[in-house]
DNA sequence: AATATATTTCAATTATTTTTGAAAGTTTGA
DNA sequence: TCAAACTTTCAAAAATAATTGAAATATATT
């Protein structure tokens, strides 16, 4: 396989894994494009290898910068931008599990937190409604805490993680 | 609020969250409410309570059980099928888990093995996504190790893990 | 200040995904 | 074997999400 090949299928099968898990393509693949990619990337090589128009790399570059994970670069003495993206992984994972838990989880706890507090009466619906959502408000919480913990590490969490699990 | 409300609302924003994440508005609500049923529940009755289609609830229901977290039961003297969802939270997670892993982590990971393996000769851009690519592929085979590990523990790992973490 | 270059915005269009509903299929039991 | 009860399938329709492109806005240069 050449490098042509082995880009594109990178920048493909990204894209649609990103689409998968909620995250729209394009900007699965502009974060992919410039993860992979040696040096900034101004706005038009970004629409030109991606083939998209201005008004879609524009919205999603934003998104990525919105998220964390991509930074605008200003090169001397040019008038355009140029963008890079975090190449860190474990720096990467950090913010958009961070994100994640911000934009979604948060939220989602405050709901469960509420249908969970009300007055039951004594149907074993109502009973076993309550029930089922304080289990669920305790789950996502303990989850959201793992999260926190362990990217409040910082260095290779994951690697760290791992030895204490064989332990 | 009252337990209607509360319910509706369980229902909705549960739907809303599977959206984000790449699931199906239906298919996250039929399943959120088999969570807080607490009986099986017919075909007829999901169409009812969630005012979808007979088709709309056949496909998501087999959807969910070929993730393996909603199960049929069947009642003595009752032609028809009824429904249950994996209540226990830890399972769950385990079978969300290993299902993501094998459908979606497991083929990104021979994309990666793939592309990073290109005979890359001497350009600073060929050798940036080789290595990069690389880096991705190691990163993503660990998570999806910890995933691995994590949920073969069975009973409360995300408890045993948080205390694990603590120390 | 005027012009050129670059970026953002957003209504309209296009693409994708989800949902419907009716026909076909299946199972049960009379 | 027939018919009633129930479920699945899938082409068409509807709903939703993503994308375009051109006008508006912003920024730099002469």
């Amino acid at each position: 396989m050449d490098f042509a090949t082995a880009k594109n299928k990178f920048l493909q099968t990204w894209g649609a894994l990103g689409s998968q898990w909620g995250i729209n393509k394009t900007m699965a693949q502009i974060h992919a494009l410039l993860m992979v990619s040696d040096e900034a990337i101004s706005m038009e090589d970004i629409m030109q290898e991606l083939q998209i128009s201005r008004g879609n790399a524009s919205m999603n570059l934003r998104a990525l910068m919105d998220w964390g994970i991509v930074y605008k670069e200003n090169k001397p003495g040019e008038r355009r931008e140029f963008f890079i993206a975090e190449k860190d992984l474990d720096e990467l994972a950090t913010k958009i599990a961070k994100e994640r838990s911000k934009r979604e989880i948060k939220p989602a706890l405050k709901m469960l937190k509420e249908v969970s507090s009300i007055q039951a009466n004594e149907t074993p619906a109502e009973k076993h409604f309550v029930e089922q959502t304080k289990k669920l408000y305790d789950f996502v919480g303990r989850a959201d805490e793992m999260i926190d913990k362990v990217t409040t590490y910082k260095d290779n969490w994951l690697g760290k993680l791992m030895i204490k699990l064989l332990k």
